[in-house]
DNA sequence: TTGCCATGTGACCAGCCGGTCACACGGCGC
DNA sequence: GCGCCGTGTGACCGGCTGGTCACATGGCAA
């Protein structure tokens, strides 16, 4: 590994080590370059500015993130609407409950807009709404978009808002329990999405959108 | 009107306008001072310092804020829980769409705890519990903090994501249309919450609460 | 060997921050 | 008249910020 590759994971490391610690307010050319041990000048050749170096961190990050994780795999044909939204909720939970720094950027990006966050924030929007339409698409009779992103919604904000308080409505942000409770309240709330569409129904949806009208299917 | 008196409001009109417009991160001796157009001393004078001016600021909100406004005024007798509930979700979405000061304060609240956040939070989770817990006392068979913490998280998350993105799993998050469509979803997820007691049964669990057992009443 | 270029360092700059201080004005009582 | 005190101002301080620059070292190629 050449030294240059090297300096550059201990700024990458440093970085995400600032941003767990301090939040992304802490986050500066010489806060970095201190924990990382290495000149600022540094960062500013080989990553050219600190919105640089965000960048540079992000695309990493979405290497090895995001990958499946959002949509819970694949097994989308053998399962109902609800639980893979379930499953997609449960998913979301997850990545942030394992992230100090993932929560982190996740509040900056309530905060602060430009050209670091809203990449960040519009690929995720992409990605979470060709989930959501495809699930759209199973359903029938509600607004299936506006119920999810609601719940959805809410475990983001539970789980940004376990570091500053320790319960909501009395119920605890941190620690198993609460999140047992939250859980048991998801699948509850998802019995109220609308129900999905029958493979029969399905396949005359189909058949009415390749145009070849609804009266090809046995009575 | 003492000379005191009028200056002491433009400093907290100042503030107020430097929170809408920049955010907490903005929010500086300095600044607040520049733009009430007054000596930063007479900061330290009137308040002793930033943190004394903002828990001044913030006492003087709740003042008109929270008297009732969480709970949708006191009709409580004449209806059921999920109305109850409804009216509170309705209320808290309209309370934070009507001042971008009261978003900002949030999103602050959301990323750093303090000397100043810290009661502010505190107070708002005390009433929300206060809220639930009378709403659980009301309903049997499900877990109402958890359900109701989710939808209650779920549009504050909403109403502060819209300040950086514009739609949320497709939904629009500025302008009615977007808000209409949440609003109808809550209406539906409110119907997955437990039922109400009864009145019988509660004359029931008063009888059992206190004491005189469970046998008494007609059949 | 000579010289070049990548790597790395520390000093330096202007600008902003919070915080304090000395001082000016002006009404009000003695 | 005098002096006091509430109100208000601007200058000043040390410390931190992002950003740039000159310079040292060391490996590699001609």
């Amino acid at each position: 590994m050449s030294s240059r590759e090297r300096t550059e994971r201990q700024i990458l490391e440093a970085l995400e080590a600032q941003i767990r610690d301090c939040g992304m307010n802490g986050v500066g050319i010489n806060a970095v370059a201190k924990r990382a041990g290495v000149s600022k000048e540094l960062i500013y050749r080989y990553f050219d500015g600190m919105p640089g170096l965000l960048l540079a961190w992000m695309r990493e990050q979405d290497f090895w993130t995001s990958r499946g994780d959002l949509l819970g795999s694949d097994e989308s044909s053998a399962r109902t609407p609800a639980a893979l939204i379930l499953s997609m909720l449960r998913g979301q939970v997850e990545a942030l409950a394992k992230s100090d720094t993932l929560r982190e950027v996740r509040r900056w990006e309530l905060v602060e807009r430009n050209e670091v966050s809203a990449p960040l924030a519009d690929r995720r929007e992409r990605a979470a709404r060709s989930f959501i339409d495809r699930m759209d698409g199973l359903t029938d009779g509600g607004d299936v978009p506006a119920m999810v992103g609601i719940m959805l919604a809410g475990v983001l904000y539970l789980m940004l808002r376990a570091k500053t308080e320790s319960h909501f409505l009395g119920v605890p942000l941190r620690g198993e329990e609460g999140w047992a409770r939250y859980d048991a309240a998801l699948e509850r709330l998802i019995g109220a999405l609308p129900p999905p569409l029958l493979e029969s129904s399905l396949r005359e949806l189909e058949a009415v959108r390749d145009g070849r009208g609804a009266g090809d299917r046995p009575a």
